[in-house]
DNA sequence: TGGCATT
């Protein structure tokens, strides 16, 4: 949109390319060349469907090359055959290239296929890709028991057929038992899957020392930042942790906290540009956690040092639903909570008048684990706006909660208003019950009930 | 009425 993007002749309708067309790179071109100066070279071998230039993603400059991409296949190995090599351009020293890209080579052709069925094997996901290219290996991961772990890979011998698998097959079916539509998407990279391995590491082990890991000197710093935000989280006139905790405890959120820091957009600090991004469990820099932060608490030990596992205590004792305390506490809350989102509106994720730039958001990803029998709850009609965080905060008074998932719709990346909440006693999921099941937030009220076994017959 | 996974 502005000068230094690269202009491109952009796909449009009367300028489809073939399912099987081959992207080329372009060498060796004059930075004086635009598209509009190249275009003619290359429409003598057919309909062009795209061609970019290639500009510096910060400058903008020329980088003396190009993609381009024909309607037809045909027109890309014509091109290649006539001109790679073939021909210099004026002012360079060396003959243009014409080839097709590394995207559409060695590349980017394995594809990781998720949801399926734990039952589906090799050769069922070999037929339902087969139709889509030369498949050069296909694959089930199992666990160590040799049981499908529901996903698979399957390398096609080319870019674009596994780009057609893509279009063809993403989101088109539900396997029998599966609990969301297919997944079809091009295998994590090696240094994608290093993130994720890492990523894994930190839910496994809770979340890492501060002092080492963020780009604070010292842990005093970090927890001085983490104080300071809480504060600036609570002068925004909304609910402040002291309706909920006295002075001391709020005391130790600030020195404590590191699994439940207020999101991004809360913390206008001078000093800091941002909150360190890499510890926030929160998906979703949510216009509500803040309110939720302040009557729940924050996750710590008793021995005045974080948790090592990412468990998820209130670092009170479970109450008692009879507390007459703990409801009022609940009920501001969420008076609080219905407050905030009637002045946001559901979809704003930052609130008005903050225009802080969003650090690039590396989510810590909570473990899903199943609790005990008698400790897992289904939980319906929740606002649209909560996530796991969300959830999670709700249910911390009641006990320490292992997991919390709020459904999402895959298609639209919206809640479906209902999630589940594991704990690891029975009576901590019991009191959950008692205390939340009818629980009034705006015009619904929240239904809390033991999740149903997943082997219940199905009442149809 | 989950367990969302990456050789």
């Amino acid at each position: 949109m502005n000068g230094s993007e690269p202009i491109s002749i952009h796909p449009e309708s009367g300028n489809m390319k073939d399912q099987d067309a081959i992207k080329l790179f372009i060498g060796q071109i004059p930075r004086n060349l635009e598209e509009k100066d190249l275009k003619p070279l290359f429409e003598q071998f057919g309909k062009i469907h795209e061609l970019t230039v290639l500009k510096d993603r910060y400058t903008g400059m020329h980088k003396g090359c190009a993609f381009l991409t024909y309607c037809a296949r045909e027109s890309a190995i014509k091109a290649q055959n006539a001109l790679h090599e073939q021909k210099t351009l004026p002012g360079m020293t060396r003959p243009i290239q014409v080839k097709p890209a590394d995207s559409e080579s060695r590349g980017d052709r394995k594809l990781f296929v998720g949801m399926l069925n734990k039952q589906q094997t090799e050769e069922d996901v070999y037929r339902l890709f087969e139709p889509y290219g030369v498949i050069e290996e296909c694959t089930v991961l199992r666990g160590p028991d040799g049981n499908s772990k529901g996903c698979a890979f399957v390398k096609f011998s080319t870019h674009t057929e596994a780009q057609s698998a893509i279009s063809a097959l993403h989101g088109s079916q539900t396997m029998p038992g599966a609990s969301s539509s297919l997944v079809v998407k091009f295998a994590d990279t090696d240094k994608e899957r290093t993130i994720r391995r890492m990523q894994q590491m930190v839910g496994q082990f809770g979340i890492f020392n501060p002092a080492i890991a963020l780009p604070f000197s010292t842990y005093s710093s970090y927890a001085h930042a983490q104080q300071a935000a809480i504060m600036a989280a609570s002068h925004g006139g909304y609910l402040t942790p002291s309706v909920a905790f006295p002075a001391t405890q709020i005391h130790q959120m600030g020195a404590l906290n590191i699994n439940s820091l207020p999101p991004t957009p809360m913390t206008p600090v001078s000093g800091l540009s941002s909150p360190p991004a890499n510890i926030t469990t929160s998906a979703v820099p949510s216009i509500v956690t803040p309110i939720v932060n302040g009557f729940t608490g924050i996750p710590h030990q008793p021995n005045g040092h974080p948790a090592v596992e990412t468990v998820y205590t209130n670092g009170l004792p479970p109450y008692s639903t009879q507390s007459p305390t703990a409801a009022d506490t609940l009920q501001q809350a969420f008076t609080g909570v219905q407050q905030y989102t009637a002045i946001y509106p559901a979809t704003t994720l930052t609130p008005i008048g903050q225009t802080l730039p969003q650090p690039p958001q590396v989510i810590q990803q909570q473990q899903q684990r199943e609790g005990p029998e008698g400790c897992n709850l289904f939980i319906y009609h929740l606002p649209q706006e909560f996530g796991d965080n969300e959830l999670m905060q709700m249910f911390l008074p009641f006990g320490t909660v292992i997991s919390s998932k709020v459904f999402m719709d895959r298609a639209t990346n919206q809640s479906k208003c209902f999630g589940f909440v594991s704990f690891d006693n029975p009576a901590s999921a019991q009191a959950a019950i008692q205390a939340m099941n009818g629980f009034q937030i705006g015009m619904k009220r929240l239904k809390v009930q033991l999740k149903r076994p997943k082997d219940a017959s199905r009442p149809y």
